[in-house]
DNA sequence: ATTATCTATAGATCTATAGATAATGC
DNA sequence: ATTATCTATAGATCTATAGATAATGC
């Protein structure tokens, strides 16, 4: 046993033109990697096949060997970025016990961080136009799940209990808005640091709710 | 006088292969419209010069008639949606009658307004990866002192005026991440009675900066 | 003569496949 | 023998220019 996948070690096949210093991640991973610092600065359709696998420490040709094309890595990390989100809300929703207050603040403390953190701004893919088409309906369900729970848990705030199905539904796309408007606002000021800022934004989605 | 340039009269110049009914539109205007609506549903990078020209009734190559190329209608789209803006934030600087609170809402809700109405949901070109470019520093420029106008209205506040200037840029950027927020929210409900949405996302702002 | 458009196209891409090659595995 | 990579390239674009053409203006 021991194949020795990469890592430090003797790989089975043809070894790669440029050599560069061993990433540490697997071939499709450091594909990932590339193509989210690319998508996120240039743009999706602007980032070509050869940027992305070149990047990556291989040739255009070679991406093929592990993805179909742009497509698949761009719905690869969409996926990626919002799940854990949507796994987070759901534990949240499952604990009876706190104030929902609590929770909702929890939430988008943690979605900030989310978003602005990570290896290369990861929210900025939220922003592709390309990001509608029907090739991403995985991510788009994901999304409209993980809203729903923002908009339960502002349902069971002391002030959401009163509201009616509209204006319920009103706050929970401001509260979202503010939330996903964060990408923004962390684009055209990378620097600032995350941590305050996403209990900030967590402070001013309870004021917007009316808690 | 009367060269009759278009409109329903007899104009100078080879005819367009294809006639399409007069949009009563300059071709230039034509084409800035065809941009706009093919740069925000498609993005910048994914829409051809040929894609535009069609969609503005003349051929690829006609389009440099009146244009250097894509960038030029990008820039000139982009500051076309956030000037008006800027021109009334100026105008409600110089009310010094009024309370800023009121000021403030007002500027957050016609801003949501202009960014959400229009033609094609212009707002979403503030959302293309392309626009952080160099060529656009107009926009930016232009779009800095919008965000300027936000703050001197939170700082004339009752609230804001205590506030630390750390503070009070978050403040800013915090309202100002909603309003640019709510591009995302129109986006994936474009169907929202735009009107009564700029009132709350105004109210919002408000609840926002401790009002 | 002037103008707005057209057709045609050179040159520069970019994607995805075919087939060769250089490792390890047995 | 298997594998991961490479090189080469066909086919499909896309941009921007050159030069022709079909109107009106005088």
């Amino acid at each position: 046993m021991g194949t020795n996948d990469g890592r430090g070690g003797r790989r089975v096949g043809r070894p790669r033109a440029a050599q560069r210093p061993d990433s540490g991640l697997e071939p499709r991973a450091e594909l990932l990697a590339a193509a989210a610092e690319l998508f996120t600065t240039r743009g999706y359709a602007a980032t070509t096949t050869r940027a992305v696998a070149e990047r990556a420490g291989m040739r255009q040709a070679s991406m093929y060997h592990y993805v179909s094309g742009k497509e698949e890595l761009l719905a690869d990390l969409l996926e990626s970025t919002v799940t854990p989100s949507l796994t987070y809300a759901r534990a949240l929703l499952a604990e009876d016990g706190r104030a929902a207050e609590e929770r909702l603040w929890e939430l988008c403390r943690t979605d900030v961080e989310l978003l602005c953190d990570g290896p290369h701004n990861l929210g900025g893919l939220y922003l592709l136009p390309e990001v509608r088409a029907e090739r991403f309906a995985g991510f788009h369900a994901v999304r409209a799940e993980l809203k729903d729970a923002y908009r339960q848990l502002i349902a069971a705030t002391a002030v959401g209990g009163g509201l009616a199905k509209g204006e319920l539904d009103l706050r929970t796309d401001l509260v979202f808005g503010l939330i996903e408007g964060v990408i923004l606002v962390h684009r055209s000021d990378p620097e600032r640091p995350v941590s305050d800022f996403a209990r900030a934004t967590a402070d001013a989605a309870l004021r917007i709710t009316g808690a």
